[in-house]
DNA sequence: AGCAACTAGTTGCTAAGCCAAGTAATAATT
DNA sequence: AATTATTACTTGGCTTAGCAACTAGTTGCT
C-alpha cells in the first residue's frame, strides 16, 4: 500500500499546516508593510477597500463573496470602515434591505497611500519564485481549493 | 518593465488571495470532518493535541513554536482542552514558571477517535495532487515563508 | 547578596472567523 | 390579497490571533 493512494502520509500530513503557517506569516507581513508606513489599516479591512477600488457601490453580500468571507464579518468590517470616513452605506434605491458600498474622497486617498506598501510586500513575498513558480503555486492550490467543498 | 522583476504583478496580487482562501477553506473542510464525526474539538484544539501525541508533557512555549501560535493563544487553547478534560498542567519541578502539558486518558482516546476524521480529510484534499506535486507545493510556499520576516 | 535582564505564562483589548438566531424587506405561492 | 419563502443585513456567542502590559520565577553580573 506504499503509493496505492499517490500521496505520502506525513508529506500531506504536513502540508495544510505549511499553506496555513505560510497564509499566517503573509498577513504578518503584509501588516507590517502597512503599519510601517503610518496606514491604520487592517490586512482584512485593505482587502475590501481593494475590492471596492475594482468595483464601487457593491453590496455587502457581493464584497463577502468575492472575499470569501462571511456576511457577519463583512458587515463589521464595512462599520469600522465607515468609522473611518473610508466608505458610506447608501440604501439601495431598488431594495431598501440592501447598501451600496461606496468609497469616500479620503477611501480613494488611503487606497493611494497603501497600493505602495502592498507592492513593496509583493516584491518581498515572492522574490525568490519565478513567475512560472507563482503560476504553478496558484494551480495547485486552486485544485486543492476545488476539491473541498 | 514588462518582466524584468521577474514577477506579474496582477498574478502576485492574486496568489497571496489564493493562499488565504485555500487555507481558510482547508480549514473549514477538516472541522466538518471532525464536527460530523461527533468529535466536540476544533481544529485548533486539534493542532495541539497532535503536537502532544508526537511528544507529550511539552511547555506552553513549546508547543506555540511548533504550530506557529502566539503564547496567548496558547494559553487559551490548553485552557479549553484542561476544561475538557484532555490534557492537563503539570509544574515543572525544575522551573516552577513552567507547565508541562501532559494528554490525560481521554485525551489520547481521542486522538485515537481524531486520526480516521482527518485522513479522510487530507484524502479528499489532496485527491487531485501527485506526491510530486504536493512535494513542490511545499517547497515553494516554504519559499514564500522564508522569505519574509 | 543584590540588582538587572530575561523567560514562562497570563490577562485585557481589538479584530476577525464561524454559527445560529433575528429583523426587515422582497419574491413566490396559492 | 394573504401567507410563505427567500434575501440582505445585523447581532450575540464563542474561538483564534496579534499586541501590549503584567506577574512571578530564573539567570547573570558585579
Amino acid at each position: 500500500m506504499l503509493s496505492t493512494l499517490g500521496i505520502n502520509e506525513k508529506r500531506s500530513a504536513l502540508s495544510g499546516f505549511v499553506i496555513e503557517r505560510t497564509a499566517k506569516r503573509m498577513k504578518q507581513a503584509c501588516q507590517q508593510y502597512l503599519t510601517q508606513a503610518g496606514i491604520d489599516l487592517t490586512v482584512d479591512q485593505w482587502v475590501i477597500l481593494q475590492e471596492l477600488n475594482q468595483l464601487d457601490g457593491q453590496g455587502q453580500n457581493e464584497l463577502a463573496r468575492k472575499t470569501f468571507k462571511d456576511a457577519p464579518t463583512v458587515t463589521r468590517i464595512i462599520d469600522l470602515l465607515c468609522q473611518k470616513g473610508l466608505t458610506k452605506r447608501i440604501v439601495a434605491p431598488d431594495d431598501r434591505r440592501k447598501f451600496h458600498i461606496f468609497l469616500t474622497q479620503e477611501g480613494r486617498s488611503t487606497i493611494a497611500e497603501v497600493l505602495p506598501a502592498v507592492r513593496q510586500f509583493r516584491l518581498q513575498a515572492y522574490q525568490n519564485l519565478s513567475d512560472d513558480e507563482l503560476h504553478t503555486l496558484t494551480d495547485l492550490l486552486d485544485r486543492i481549493f476545488d476539491s473541498l467543498l
